[in-house]
DNA sequence: GCCGTCACTTGACACTGCGTCAAGTGACGG
DNA sequence: CCGTCACTTGACGCAGTGTCAAGTGACGGC
């Protein structure tokens, strides 16, 4: 699917994240994507003004391709706060590959960039969103261990499940997705999810 | 305390580390780093073959100022896995603001810099290693949770209480040294920490 | 007192990557 | 046949790092 794209936007767009998903790849410039592109640098400013702005682009294209609300909203649809979390992570840890590169390139560029600053920024947002509403279904459950308030584990679960850790894990540490999936998922239970008593009520 | 330097060299890195301990300040530049010496930006060079020899050094200057062994190690001493771990997180969580900055330099730099690079995963390695410490000395105690292997638990041990996790929850999230400390101390216990039996043996 | 040395200064330049600009070129449609 | 429009080539400006060359001035040895 997806390999005859129509336009040159889309093309610029398929070259970037070809070359945005080979891992440890070296800093992806402008004239590397044109070149994969197989178009001449300057075009790729007819289409899209910045580095940043492809950046963004790219992330939501990508997103796109790969269905990613899709995949969550399917995954964690129907289950209380801790089967949720479990489900989600399950899913997460499998999708990052196809953005932990142009994520990288966004935070790179958001040091100096004031556009991508402002696109990191509200992409971390929506995350920790989705990380509070788990910290609120734990918490309507009755599942949210003692010692954190919906903010706390929002802030913490947000962190431990962020782009940053599972490259750090996956990349640096050459963890497997199994491997990140199965103790994640063990980290982020004993943490936030309180273990069920043996005598209810 | 550390108010006259003698030579250039400590006064140019004691100009850094002042602009580097500024939270959320500007990229630092090494004109700036030079105005602050109240030099040229070319004597900067006399002393530092490049702005990554500069980071590098700059960061065991104030690990040797800010004494981050002794207080490590004092804090530490004498302890088991799992109260030798509370402990280091305490100081930890007070000592990583003296470096972050420079942390993040370092590791902006090592994206397009090989000897940044080396410089950051030399430094990650030797934070692991430390990691991979209380790991085994949980192991040791038979307190290390069930689970993990010595190395699974390092890795992600490193990755929570890397500086990078520092930095999103402090800065971006505004927690407090205190608040940090505690949510941290509390998810490395539960997560790797062993819950101690009521019935021994 | 004079001289050499050495740390530092000023000012220039090369290099990289991003972003802009201007003058083409060539295909396609009315 | 002509205009339009996407794209090309080639140039330039900008920022920050790193290099080079030609000073300058203080300090110590003789």
């Amino acid at each position: 699917m997806s390999s005859s794209p129509r336009d040159t936007r889309t093309l610029i767009l398929e070259a970037a994240r070809r070359l945005f998903e080979r891992p440890g790849a070296d800093p992806v410039r402008l004239v590397d994507v044109a070149r994969e592109a197989g178009i001449s640098r300057q075009a790729v400013y007819l289409h899209f003004d910045s580095r940043a702005r492809l950046l963004l682009a790219l992330v939501r294209y990508v997103d796109d391709v790969h269905t990613l609300e899709t995949q969550v909203g399917t995954a964690v649809a129907g289950h209380g706060g801790a089967e949720a979390l479990r489900r989600f992570i399950r899913v997460w840890g499998g999708y990052v590959r196809h953005i932990d590169g142009i994520a990288y390139a966004m935070h790179h560029l958001a040091h100096t960039d004031a556009e991508a600053a402002a696109a990191w920024n509200e992409r971390m947002q929506t995350f920790r969103k989705l990380c509070r509403g788990f910290a609120t279904a734990l918490e309507e459950d009755e599942q949210l261990a003692v010692g954190w308030t919906v903010d706390s584990a929002a802030d913490l679960l947000w962190s431990m499940l962020s782009i940053r850790t599972w490259r750090e894990l996956v990349h640096e540490r050459r963890w497997s997705k199994a491997r990140y999936v199965e103790h994640m998922t063990r980290a982020v239970e004993r943490t936030f999810v309180r273990p069920p008593r043996k005598d209810p009520s």
